[in-house]
DNA sequence: GAAAGCAGATTGAACTCTCAACTATTTCCC
DNA sequence: GGGAAATAGTTGAGAGTTCAATCTGCTTTC
């Protein structure tokens, strides 16, 4: 592989780069924080619950959910089956796939989130909206949005170049 | 405690939270695999060693840089210790408090860091810097700086506010 | 100048996450 | 139809993180 000349990050990137990775830091780890000490979860588990709250019937393939959460597939089958001793959510087999499951939210796990939502949300507006300006807000979601798709786009490519 | 009604996020903030939310899983893990992938190490190893780098003679008090990494002191005395036995750096005894350790960058971990940082950060660049603007990178760095702010000084307030 | 409390750092156990290997089923395609 | 390849999901081992407990040495206070 040839060694092409690095493109260091100039000092406002490196500024920039270095305030998101700080802020994040904290914050993920004040919201993780909070989750695990009144709710017992941590955030990703967290996750779960709220994509399989909105989702038909409370329930969704595991592959889905996975793809919804950001997670690794392994990540959700360990996740998943911690849930599940809770008694949270329970897995049954897929109708028109034998090699699926979905996992299904049962009423003691929406319980869970409906207890857990409230201190979640005070969380993330103290500690993030109400630190920031409307104007703030709609840049960070464009942000976000802009990172996601160069991340979802470029990996086929990124993979394929580091290949050649 | 009293229960006083959760002011839920709007749809604009929640769209922002998870695209930030989204955005941030993608990139940190996507940071995360290439790190340990190319240096075999995870991205909060990298900072310890960077943070070193960066200082006088190399080292840093533990307590130091734990602030400075944004680490607990636990979580910074496993990683020290895993970079110990790589031989990346080495723990001293502090001559001015009997308690304190100094944690000294090697040069085997100067070399690794070195060799680790093109390739970190042609990561950080092709996943974030390129996917915005100019404006957006001075943005972020905006938002990041009042998360911080809002976390470093807000810890107090909240924890005692919580205790009423 | 001793007791009490505080600060610096480490440890072990419990838990989460990653990676690679594996099973089972479905899809592709000749 | 039948074998190769792809997809769905799980598992176990290894590694990182968290929390609470602990130990040592500094500092405050009376």
């Amino acid at each position: 592989m040839v060694r092409t000349k690095t493109r260091w990050l100039s000092a406002s990137e490196q500024k920039a780069w270095r305030a998101y990775l700080e802020a994040t830091t904290l914050l993920f780890d004040a919201l993780d924080r909070q989750l695990q000490r009144d709710a017992g979860i941590p955030h990703a588990y967290y996750e779960i619950l709220v994509r399989l709250s909105e989702s038909e019937c409370r329930s969704m393939r595991m592959s889905e959910l996975a793809d919804a959460t950001r997670s690794s597939r392994s990540r959700l089958s360990h996740a998943v089956a911690r849930l599940e001793e809770r008694g949270w959510l329970k897995r049954v087999e897929c109708a028109t796939d034998k090699r699926g499951q979905v996992a299904v939210l049962t009423d003691a796990g929406y319980a869970a989130l409906v207890d857990a939502a409230p201190g979640h949300v005070e969380a993330v507006r103290r500690h993030m909206i109400d630190q920031l300006s409307a104007e703030q807000i709609s840049q960070l979601e464009q942000i976000g949005a802009s990172i996601v798709t160069g991340l979802e786009t470029g990996e086929c490519k990124a993979v394929r170049a580091e290949e050649d």
